[in-house]
DNA sequence: CGACCTACGTA
DNA sequence: CGTACGTAGGTCGT
């Protein structure tokens, strides 16, 4: 056996408004406020521990702030997320789960933020219980605003350490011989949480007058007051309505008068949705001057001035807030357009002057995910290629379209029966990971959780999405794989759960890894796009960037699938403005 | 004013 | 070829 590297000493800390606390092997020290960051650097050089945090938000939001680099942590919020499902994660959440509470039953805030209130949210009176433990065991609702005084904070660091313990126990006991794999998970989790701190910090470099000029091209210039605005709006609302004379008073906006405008002019359509506008587009002017309106429209309204004005701070970064892991399969969400942007507004994102981008993706990342999940050495074995569906096509004695049409209905669930023939071919050919899928469904339709392959809990009970929850009016015919019922709903959401899951984990730890290696280079990961990273960089380190893009995949892979035969590929290249990718 | 619906952008 | 998310504007009911 290969002797294993000393673990880094685990060293609870909490960052309160009054002050810090650390709690650790040999540190137990009180931070004044001014002090934290040169503190925690010095502790993070002599030390080097693995943080305990209540979360990375609560916690290192200054030290982020301060520009100072936190290599590894143990994030309370996203271990109990990795374990217990579901997006609640406060410190009472946290202990919930780790003394076996009722999760309802955590205290909530006892009044809700008011709007234009700027007061603290919690419940800090003088007087109130000392207690940081409430009636039932758990723990008070304002506890880290109650932690006002270096006693107290150093109470609730213990109890964070106490916390990290026992969801260590809990790992090793639900993964057994693989606790190490859930553990690495743990890991990549708390490294997003960070992660999503510096998105935060940097944001994302924007041109700010290529990206008025796109908004011009599409909605016309800046206007220059409330009545030049309206008066451009009804300018454009009228190049729709001139198609249809004596309905000039209809409003575009509301989806049922657009409906009967539609049928005035003899298209006849259940909603107005653009797919199924969209074979209408040549019949009659109006839908085609309709679809294009909406274009538009979708700038003017998300996309326009106001959201540059609001979103694109003064050093042209575009800056929303970040999630690590969203309340389903634990994908990373970003706000104010990060993760939306629409293409044709991509040539505004570019590079500082003196910087470039490196931009990658995983192609195919999904079936190359289910190939590790569901350990189908025949399914691997087509992973070996740089286009997975070529071998499947081989195998399946089959056209390339035909394969891939059929691998991603298993994976996502067919309901028109195109795919039919090809799929019973690919459950002959590939019956490990066709079982996977299957047991997944099944698994959704008796509404029993699933865990993704790095031990995130899928919860399909009342904490999934409504949609999914929902009672089958009817049972679906007998033998109907595909059914169309709120049971069929639930069993592709599982189906599909685990491996957007899964990859959701992959990618978090690429990007971790990334992250590690391009910040000796001064590159900043600027972008997280569920498979696609866009690294910042001096551009004379570019290609050294790209190289620790594509070596930290090959790293990151190995290390979460546990082994090198399933194998992933990026897209990786150099460039000034996003537009530039080729796709 | 919030809940819900429709619509559409991204992966 | 399904799942997920965020945003905005509409309506409806309180």
């Amino acid at each position: 056996m290969p002797e294993q590297p000393p673990r880094p000493p685990l060293v609870a800390l909490v960052v309160g408004p009054q002050g810090a606390y650390a709690v650790g092997p040999g540190v137990d020290e009180a931070w004044a406020p001014g002090d934290v960051p040169r503190r925690f650097a010095e502790l993070a050089e002599g030390a080097a521990p693995r943080w305990v945090v209540w979360s990375a938000a609560s916690t290192l939001h200054g030290v982020i702030g301060a520009g100072l680099d936190v290599a590894r942590t143990w994030d309370l919020a996203e271990a109990h997320r990795l374990l217990h499902g579901g997006w609640w994660a406060t410190p009472g959440h946290v202990v919930a789960g780790c003394r076996g509470l009722d999760e309802a039953a955590v205290p909530a805030p006892r009044s809700a933020r008011l709007r234009g209130f700027d007061g603290d949210l919690f419940d800090v009176a003088a007087g109130e219980d000392a207690a940081l433990f409430v009636a039932g065991g758990h723990l008070r609702a304002d506890a880290l605003a109650w932690a006002s005084e270096p006693s107290r904070l150093r109470e609730l660091a213990q109890l964070a350490l106490e916390c990290q313990q026992v969801q260590q126990q809990a790992l090793e006991r639900l993964g057994g011989r693989h606790s190490g794999r859930l553990e690495r998970t743990v890991w990549s989790e708390s490294a997003a949480a960070v992660l999503c701190l510096e998105l935060e910090r940097d944001g994302l470099p924007v041109d700010r007058a290529a990206a008025e000029d796109l908004i011009a091209a599409s909605v016309g210039p800046r206007p220059r007051n409330e009545a030049d605005a309206a008066c451009i709006r009804a300018e454009r609302d009228a190049a729709v309505l001139r198609h249809a004379p004596g309905r000039e008073r209809t409003d575009l906006r509301n989806p049922a008068q657009v409906r009967d405008l539609l049928l005035s002019v003899g298209v006849d359509v259940p909603n107005t949705r653009a797919w199924v506008l969209e074979p209408y587009r040549h019949t009659h002017p109006l839908v085609d001057a309709l679809l294009r309106w909406r274009k538009d429209e979708r700038i003017a309204t998300t996309y326009g001035y106001r959201w540059l004005d609001d979103h694109v701070g003064p050093d042209d970064r575009l800056r929303g807030s970040w999630t690590p892991c969203d309340g389903g399969a634990g994908r990373m969400t970003a706000q104010n357009g990060l993760h939306n942007l629409p293409a044709p507004l991509r040539p505004a994102i570019c590079a500082a002057p003196g910087h470039v981008f490196v931009r990658a993706d995983l192609g195919q990342i999904e079936p190359r995910v289910l190939a590790v999940v569901s350990a189908d050495r025949a399914f691997a074995e087509a992973t070996r290629a740089d286009d997975l569906y070529a071998p499947v096509a081989a195998k399946l004695g089959a056209e390339r379209a035909r394969a891939k049409v059929a691998v991603l209905a298993a994976m996502y669930g067919q309901r028109s029966g195109a795919a039919g023939e090809a799929l019973k071919d690919l459950e002959r050919a590939y019956p490990v990971a066709m079982g996977l899928l299957d047991r997944a469904y099944a698994d959704g339709v008796a509404r029993r959780p699933v865990r993704t392959w790095g031990g995130r809990l899928i919860r399909l009970g009342s904490a999934a999405p409504a949609s999914v929850d929902a009672e089958a009016p009817q049972p679906p015919a007998g033998g109907d794989f595909s059914g169309t019922g709120a049971e069929g709903a639930r069993g592709r959401y599982a189906r599909n759960a685990i491996i957007q899951g899964s990859a959701a984990e992959l990618f978090k730890a690429w990007a971790a890894t990334v992250r590690h290696y391009v910040r000796p280079l001064g590159g900043q990961i600027v972008l997280c796009l569920h498979d696609e990273l866009l690294v910042h960089v001096p551009e004379q380190h570019a290609s050294a960037a790209a190289a620790a893009v594509e070596q930290s995949l090959t790293t990151a892979a190995r290390t979460w699938a546990g082994t090198d035969e399933v194998r992933f590929v990026a897209d990786t290249s150099v460039i000034r403005r996003w537009s530039e990718a080729k796709p």
